[in-house]
DNA sequence: ATTAGTTATGCAATCGATTACACGCGGCCG
DNA sequence: CGGCCGCGTGTAATCGATTGCATAACTAAT
């Protein structure tokens, strides 16, 4: 009863043909008779084969898989891309291979070889704080592998990317704080090195000069886009004299922990003070107050970008010129954002409101 | 300039030996001699070589590879699994491929392609509702492939299994509303016909019988595990006349919807419902109120299961009857589970107002 | 010195599918 | 009638790496 899995050989041999010919029956019907490919299905039906795709990716050195690398998969906004990403994948035939991107050059070497060695027809990179020199290696050579970098860019790299209007929204948001009568704004930044957190903060004081303001540096929380970050801000919130009455967060996450390490003092929002997040997670209407936040087109981001990549892998001249494609983020108004109380009741010492 | 990838045989010629010797150089450096081993290692250098993984699959039969198919990547819950998952299997040389199991025939079939066509060498199922004999006959052939289900039970299929214990938690949880005190106490369901959500509605009845109370029909709520859900229940709550005092809600995303819900209506947890939730996701303790819940040992299992089907991947015989592993869930007490109050009723319409 | 054993290496087959090229056959046109 | 074209098919080379078997060069043992 050892049964091995059936090839291509032995549909060939119980249809009568040649190998040739059921390959083509299977990948290009219209260059077989009608009569043939009739023999051909049946056989394959009957000896139950299927493809073997080791064998199809050494000769076509093709291997219908994408890799995507992505930095933490555990973030919310991340798992949904992916889930895009695999959604778009699937429907063309191609499989989706992850990567962890931690950090440091042994996942480094590990994305190279992924690409290198043929698993992988080309790569999805979701985070930009990636060594460009190396990546321009592989992108530069004759046979470059097709990279697109989506939701963070990487400066004068040249690559094909998709991306969200971070400076534009986070302007908006903070907009959106000032239309409140919110003079006193402050920021919870991202990660120092990413460049997601940069463009944020752009945008950031961007608004606040469009209204004659200008940032406060104390009023800059550091933060890591995550909860841990938001709550450890919030202590730094509390310690302070001087506090501003809103507050734009760099992202909902981090939002969270800040509002969640105030609330343990007793600095309700909104009463207290408004905050905007970024992202619109699965939780922000949920969240108590309901999150006020810039709703990132996530899906359609994970969908074009995989597109882009899919395209330029199948036809690596389908793309003249780098593509960039920005996607528009949406304002979500809920409730962790008010007006600004008429009398001020921002105190921690002795401030007035600057109305 | 049309340089290609160098194979094996570039190296070869550069080093002066046989493709065989370079294949043994590289693979079993311990049957080359020295002097040899440095001179391919030298031509590996120059050359630039990378192994190119389709070829060696095809003639080893195994592509390095897993399949981990699952109902939802954008979940938390399995976000983080994933997340173990791929560090495992990174560490061992292993690529992760995933794969979105919305549901329906068409994801079954590629599931089946994906191992049947040699990309992957095992298959993690992070899903009990796949049909049963479609896997029974991959796992059932001669060249059986691995296959390791995590996180739900597929009963009596006789596969590898890593997953919670979710009956005894379920049974905790319950216990824990009980030693507060409470009597009236609901159930917040998961989907109707997942296992997970019958188990924990399993363990929930049990810690009721052990005190010599019964689930109150009219209480168990229908669920389906997202936000969404729980807040659809909260209504159907609010507009009961009898109404529990507590309720266990079988996971997270449901208990924080559920909240949110009742909120609006200005049920506040703790004081008016105590609310268990289950999984620790990573908001839980960032939530209003911070949940009570059992936390999952979502990285252990992770990474326990992929390390379970790596083991049989390449020791096929490694074990000898299937595996059961059950992995202990804890009990995290917030601050959204109080003693009961006093004479708290808790009647509809004799709600104290909320502020 | 002969035999046996060990080590290092090469030769060539092999994994499974694709595809360039060639062939045979029938129809069509000049 | 002869040449050309196109269709359907088969033959065999090919993709890149691994590995069973053979061989050669030594060492050790008798």
């Amino acid at each position: 009863m050892e049964r091995k899995t059936p090839t291509i050989q032995d549909v060939a041999r119980f249809a009568n043909v040649s190998t040739a010919t059921v390959s083509r029956a299977l990948s290009s019907p219209e260059k077989v008779s009608e009569g043939t490919r009739a023999r051909v299905s049946e056989a394959v039906r009957v000896t139950g084969y299927t493809l073997n795709q080791a064998g199809r990716s050494l000769r076509q050195r093709s291997a219908k898989t994408i890799l995507v690398a992505l930095p933490d998969i555990r973030n919310p906004f991340f798992s949904s891309i992916l889930d895009a990403i695999e959604r778009e994948a699937a429907a063309r035939g191609y499989g989706v291979l992850v990567l962890n991107l931690y950090f440091g050059h042994e996942t480094i070497r590990r994305l190279q070889d992924f690409l290198l060695s043929n698993r992988a027809d080309g790569l999805l990179l979701l985070d930009g704080s990636v060594d460009t020199n190396l990546l321009q290696a592989l992108a530069g050579q004759a046979d470059a592998i097709p990279i697109v970098v989506a939701c963070e860019e990487i400066p004068n790299s040249g690559f094909h990317t998709v991306l969200t209007d971070n400076v534009d929204a986070a302007e908006r948001a903070t907009q959106h704080l000032i239309d409140l009568g919110h003079r006193r704004i402050g920021h919870l930044l991202g990660p120092d090195h990413n460049v997601v957190s940069r463009e944020r903060f752009t945008g950031f004081a961007r608004a606040l000069a469009a209204s004659g303001l200008a940032p406060v540096p104390e009023w800059s929380f550091r933060g890591n886009f995550d909860m841990e970050s938001g709550f450890s801000a919030a202590a730094r919130f509390l310690s302070m004299t001087e506090r501003p009455t809103a507050i734009f967060a760099a992202n909902d996450e981090s939002a969270i922990g800040f509002l969640s390490g105030l609330r343990q003092h007793g600095i309700i929002c909104p009463r207290d003070i408004s905050v905007v997040g970024f992202d619109d997670l699965g939780v922000a209407p949920h969240y108590v107050p309901p999150l006020t936040t810039m709703r990132q087109p996530r899906e359609a981001l994970g969908r074009m970008a995989a597109e882009a990549l899919i395209d330029i892998v199948e036809d690596p001249d389908a793309l003249g010129i780098p593509l960039r494609i920005v996607l528009r983020s949406e304002l979500v108004v809920r409730e962790s954002t008010a007006r600004i109380a008429r009398g001020g009741t921002n105190k921690a010492g002795a401030d007035t409101p600057s109305s």
